[in-house]
DNA sequence: ATGGCCGGCGCAGCCGGA
């Protein structure tokens, strides 16, 4: 079973180059960040015609989360708990049937937080509390599930080509790579680093030629609870598709899941 | 890693992103 994350940097504009990796890669799940969109104008017919039932978390003009599935959703839940206060919409979790099981799937897109400086750090580190308290309590329930998305965290130095440069920056401050690793430590597996120990990216800017000089970050990640970790068979990183046409800024990174029995 | 981009909104030029 493959499992797919990718900050598409805007339904409206990404919905061909989308379409042509779907066709391509033929995930079962794709968990989408940056839909930009509200859940009315999300293009759900042409996703819907390569077989996805479709569940979206949106708002206008930026944010917005997206789950895409072959399988059934048995329950789909917006947003973290103690989240009522927070208009921004950046989390989506759904429970999928596959003939086998279960499994739980969220897609997530963390917040910038910078600069730092100013009230969106303390934002980020908050809503990485929020899914550290929840991550606790999923773990209780001893099944497997994903939280996959563009969490804005360079979690080593090995994450980034030019480490120096990001000193300082909300993606690679101590408070925000602390907060990673202790949600990593209540017992989750960062799946890339599970399978690949060499430099490996999931985001190149658009300025500066920075995909042409490779000056990347791995920013996207898909954590796994130890019932899904003990059934990854792999997690690599599609990206070739930065060198499509009108790309996003970051490309999909997958895991295949032996689901069987 | 920015001087050099891009998307959304809405029709100019700003805001947000990483």
């Amino acid at each position: 079973m493959k499992i797919a994350t990718w900050n598409i940097n805007g339904v409206k504009a990404r919905i061909d180059t989308a379409l042509a990796w779907l066709k391509e890669a033929e995930p079962d799940v794709a968990c989408l960040q940056e839909i930009k969109s509200v859940d009315e104008n999300f293009p759900r017919e042409a996703f819907e015609k390569l077989g996805y039932n479709i569940e979206t978390h949106g708002q206008k003009g930026f944010n917005g989360v997206a789950l895409l599935s072959r399988h059934p959703f048995d329950e789909v839940t917006a947003r973290l708990p103690n989240d009522e206060e927070d208009e921004q919409t950046r989390y989506l979790e759904g429970v999928i049937s596959v003939p086998s099981g279960v499994i739980r799937v969220a897609s997530l897109y963390l917040p910038n937080g910078n600069p730092v400086d100013s009230p969106k750090f303390p934002y980020k580190l908050g809503w990485m509390e929020r899914l550290e308290r929840h991550a606790r309590k999923l773990l209780q329930e001893e099944e497997p599930f994903v939280l996959a998305g563009d969490y804005n965290v360079i979690p080593e130095p090995e994450d980034a080509r030019h480490p120096e440069i990001w000193e300082g920056d909300a993606l690679y401050r101590p408070e925000t790579r602390r907060a990673f690793r202790s949600l990593k430590n209540l017992g989750l597996t960062d799946a890339l680093r599970a399978c690949h120990a060499d430099e490996r990216f999931t985001f190149w800017d658009y300025q500066a030629g920075a995909w042409q000089k490779n000056i990347g970050i791995r920013i996207d990640h898909l954590l796994l609870s130890p019932q899904a970790a003990g059934r990854l068979r792999g997690c690599e990183i599609d990206a070739h598709v930065r060198g499509w046409e009108k790309p996003s800024d970051h490309v999909p990174i997958w895991i295949d899941l032996d689901m069987e029995a």
